[in-house]
DNA sequence: TCGATGTATCATTATGCGCTGATGTATGGG
DNA sequence: CCCATACATCAGCGCATAATGATACATCGA
């Protein structure tokens, strides 16, 4: 949607944040933040099925967040930036800070349901 | 999913960035990055139905990264925090360096096809 | 009070997308 | 060549959620 002057920075944009907006994308960008991993550690890390962590990857690769080196039977997959793991960071304080009740953010859902805020 | 030590944390850093992760409220939060707007302002700019815009509010509400003053029969947004800005900022840089191929990101279809799933 | 304006919520529809099991492709060892 | 390992892709399923029109609620003006 959005029929702004300039739609594709903003739906950029977006699709920048959501790769960073998925449990399990998170979950493999912040065991990367220690450095490189193969695709099985990433498995073994996040206790993920592989294909899913596959997909993951995939999504995470052609948003530009990691970058994938071939090694033999191995793909070590690692951090494309270190703005990435700024990113993870800010994200993190301010969690800490403004956010710390966030909700279900299920837009319609926040009056009817018995236990919320 | 994800069934590591703390998985609220990854969750709730995702749910964060979820927020971040939609073109219709990064327009708005983009909006917002010059100064508190009346709901109607919002529509205006960003040229959304009024009821998304207070959908996509009330999200944005929720996670924290918006805050509201009512002020008769109008209600002003502004960002929660600076930092929200620095985030939008940070994204913008990184999507200048590194993300500029950015595609579809939806995971299984990168392979040229052209239709959907 | 009545009507106009501003905002929030509801119900519905449609679809993007995450998860899974099966399968394809490449590398390495015997 | 045959098999095991490592990773990627496919097809299908199910759910979360974004967009919309209708509507409820509150405020202001006449």
């Amino acid at each position: 949607m959005l029929m702004t002057a300039a739609p594709d920075a903003v739906e950029l944009q977006a699709k920048l944040f959501r790769g960073l907006a998925d449990p399990s994308r998170l979950g493999i960008l912040q065991a990367l933040r220690d450095g490189p991993l193969a695709v099985g550690e990433i498995v073994r890390v996040t206790r993920m099925k592989q294909p899913n962590v596959s997909n993951h990857l995939a999504c995470l690769r052609d948003c530009g967040l990691v970058t994938v080196e071939a090694k033999g039977r191995y793909a070590y997959y690692r951090l494309s930036d270190e703005r990435v793991g700024a990113l993870l960071q800010l994200g993190d304080e301010l969690l800490a800070d403004v956010a710390r009740g966030i909700y279900e953010c299920t837009r319609y859902e926040r009056a009817g349901n018995s236990g919320h805020g």
